[in-house]
DNA sequence: ACAACTAGTTTGTAATGCAAAACTGACTGC
DNA sequence: GCAGTCAGTTTTGCATTACAAACTAGTTGT
């Protein structure tokens, strides 16, 4: 387990979070508490179609919670994130920071 | 062009370059300015397969260059960023600063 | 009551990402 | 000279993704 396996930040980044549009999700849902779908769509410039998806994916893995209701008497769904969600984005940010300071360092592991 | 298009940080970070293990590339080859196949192989954990296909992709972007050759006897390939390259990873830390920053503020934007 | 609209889901298709296996080409024994 | 490695490429098969188009369900207008 001290492999060196891991050691790249990259490394650390999960696939369900890095992802373009789940990132900008997560992200607005971090901002907000509690998000409209309708809201999403349009600040993330994605079809109907495509969000339902990724929101899917993302209620599957646990990260954010689905809550369908009525505003009026039009349907709404709202997303929020779980806790999970909250530190799954931190976890995210950590590692773009660890990768953002190697980038900027030009070089800070010694190389055998 | 003024829509409400592409004002979300995600949308303006490039596929090619956002992809997990491409970015890893990136990075590495940014700090080393030139960098061995096996050594990006096992930093970041790759197949053979799987690294040949995302270099094939990087190339094709004009984001590196390839170069093959010998170290003694052995056969070796290098890659290096173009300034292409560079810049499109200059463009990522952008976007992805762009994006912790509006993380860490919970909020930044007002809502309409 | 029926056409049109809103809000979102489901479905079908093409592109991408990955590991594993098969394949090259060049060197290294024996 | 021919079996075995080394360094990497190409192919194959499968899961995930993105997108549009068709669909469902409820709402509004006439």
């Amino acid at each position: 387990m001290s492999e060196q396996t891991d050691q790249h930040p990259v490394n650390g980044l999960d696939d369900v979070v890095h992802q373009r549009v789940r990132l900008g999700i997560l992200t607005v849902a971090h901002q907000a508490r509690r998000v409209e779908f309708g809201f999403l769509r349009t600040t993330l410039g994605l079809t109907a179609g495509n969000l339902s998806q990724h929101l899917a994916t993302l209620e599957k893995a646990g990260l954010i919670d689905i809550e369908k209701g009525y505003e009026g008497k039009r349907a709404r769904t709202w997303l929020s994130l779980t806790p999970a969600g909250a530190q799954a984005l931190r976890d995210e940010v950590i590692q773009l920071k660890r990768l953002i300071h190697q980038i900027e360092q030009g070089s800070s592991d010694p190389q055998p």
